[in-house]
DNA sequence: TTGTAAGCGTTATCAG
DNA sequence: CTGATAACGCTTACAA
């Protein structure tokens, strides 16, 4: 391991020299020395130690991107602890910009505050976070944090969003102009100040609007594991009132129509369905899923673009910014004035 | 920040007193110390601070996650939906353990060098490395390697793989029991020591022994973005002679399968069509698709459990695991014999 | 323009 | 049983 020692010894310079040379404090250096500095660094195959680095100036280059599991949740792959379409998208503009990304799932507040100590991390994402303990724990950190998906807000954070409210109305008045009466709502739990919870509050909104009665029993909220999102497919397949269905994730909607093809229903001639997100997913179905779009590596682009913002103290001009959605129409939803 | 001083102070003993409670040196203290300190720890809630061991210890517990990255092509580090399953997986079980993970993306050798002395990591684990330059460097690191789903060996290195030789041979044998004997191989490109490779040569075998002769002009290889597996699926329509595909990937099985469809072909009546990895997708698509079934999180925790004993210089037993594969019977493939 | 030296939090060596 | 003390690699006042 070469050190900023030896580099100092083979150029015949003090340590302090060298750092400076490295860390671009070249004001005060004489230009032959910043060459001949530089040529060592080559030769000898200089690599910074960042642990050295962290120890002595408080700053790690470490970025945590944290999942917070509540408590006992099983994990499986609908479940991604790390919500796999951006996290490729955060690595990449992280690398370029000179940090290092940490994965780690918490569990409690206390599990997060270690972390952070441990390694004395730069800087946070999260995702999915609601407003409870773990959140004020997030809060009152002073390292910058920038929370993606997540419908709480404060001072200190900056978030990453999609206009969910929007993708909910959309979805919504998009079935009842097809002339839907009876819609479905499908979801995971909707928790309050969640995105499901928006999406939730855009179709109440449409039905609304549409002068069409909410009612509670077309609301289905379950697990989105495979079986259990096929499961609804065939017990909606049995509510003669239904005639679409408008589920908040893909993949939900995908296991639904499964489930509705299972039981002898067909898409969309005996009910039409709706997803959101717009994953590959929605091109491999048949019929096709329509959808509402969302930018998933955008998100991740930008989540960073906030941290490294916050991170170089430049001037946070707004602390939100909230993704545009838009329809994609294909195959799976019928229009019944025909 | 409460450091080990502090407690020391608190307690009144030395730091190397509490430095040896914390890390079990018992032998040496008194009972009572013991106890003082360790009360102290948890009142002002100490932490250790990761960098300050790894600089002093020649072990930072930070295992790197790497994916190498061909200089220009765009995929990210999870771009394949079958790696975000095991991630969570080996987050899970190095934390566990004690044990932080990192994420990179490394596109030269020397970068993968440097990141190793950045952080003084302890272990890699890499999947899908060739026998190439980058491979090379990965024998002589002094740290534990962990190959996932890599078909390069050495002495130096642990392979955790899957049976993939057996998947193809598995799955083309079954099609040819089905009375298929024109059977297409569809894959991303069949690179010499590569999993794909293996999965064709299982191909090539199945066909022989069933006495049907290989042909070239049945193989096709090309990315697996939506749209070219969509692509491959309208061509393959055309091809009057096919009467079943086997896909390597269930993402590609799935993208034909719609190809077809909008090509007005039916699968399977009209065309047969495999997968492999049986991903949820395989349920959710009409028909459902029979598959290969692989354990993608246990490949994870497998992987983990490698690396855990190198880094405990436990005795390896085996250098290599080789999890087994089933074929999983859906609705996608059609008997020729009725 | 460059060097000295202290100190970051921890562990390890060696004395007491 | 316990405690000084040096060392890890680096940055940063402060000197020169």
């Amino acid at each position: 391991m070469t050190t900023i020692k030896d580099i100092a010894q083979a150029v015949g310079v003090s340590c302090t020299t060298v750092s400076n040379v490295i860390h671009g404090k070249t004001g005060r250096v004489s230009a032959e020395t910043i060459t001949r500095i530089n040529e060592a660094i080559d030769k000898l195959g200089y690599v910074p130690n960042m642990s050295a680095r962290s120890l002595v100036s408080s700053s790690s280059k470490v970025i945590g991107m944290i999942s917070h599991l509540a408590s006992n949740k099983k994990e499986s792959i609908v479940e991604d602890p790390f919500h796999s379409a951006f996290i490729g998208s955060i690595e990449k503009t992280l690398r370029e910009n000179g940090y290092y990304l940490m994965l780690r799932t918490v569990e409690t507040t206390s599990d997060l505050i270690n972390f952070l100590h441990n390694w004395n991390v730069d800087g946070l994402f999260c995702t999915g976070v609601f407003q409870d303990e773990f959140f004020e724990a997030l809060t009152s950190l002073k390292i910058p944090v920038v929370l993606i998906d997540s419908y709480v807000s404060h001072p200190n954070i900056c978030n990453v969003g999609l206009e969910d409210y929007e993708g909910g109305y959309t979805a919504t008045r998009y079935l009842v102009d097809k002339g839907h009466k009876n819609i479905a709502f499908a979801s995971p739990s909707i928790k309050e100040k969640g995105v499901v919870y928006e999406r939730f509050q855009g179709y109440k909104d449409a039905l609304k609007e549409a002068s069409i009665p909410f009612r509670q029993n077309l609301v289905f909220e379950q697990e989105l594991d495979t079986a259990t999102t096929i499961a609804l497919g065939t017990k909606l397949a049995t509510r003669k009132d239904i005639t679409a269905v408008f589920a908040t994730a893909d993949i939900l909607a995908a296991g639904i129509m499964a489930g509705l093809n299972a039981a002898g229903k067909r898409v969309p001639e005996d009910i039409s369905v709706m997803g959101f997100d717009d994953i590959n997913l929605c091109q491999l179905t048949s019929p096709t899923i329509t959808t509402i779009h969302q930018d998933a590596p955008l998100k991740g682009k930008l989540a960073v673009y906030f941290l490294m913002d916050k991170l170089e103290n430049k001037p946070i001009l707004k602390r939100e910014v909230i993704l545009p959605i838009h329809l994609v129409e294909r195959q799976s939803v019928k229009s019944l004035y025909n």
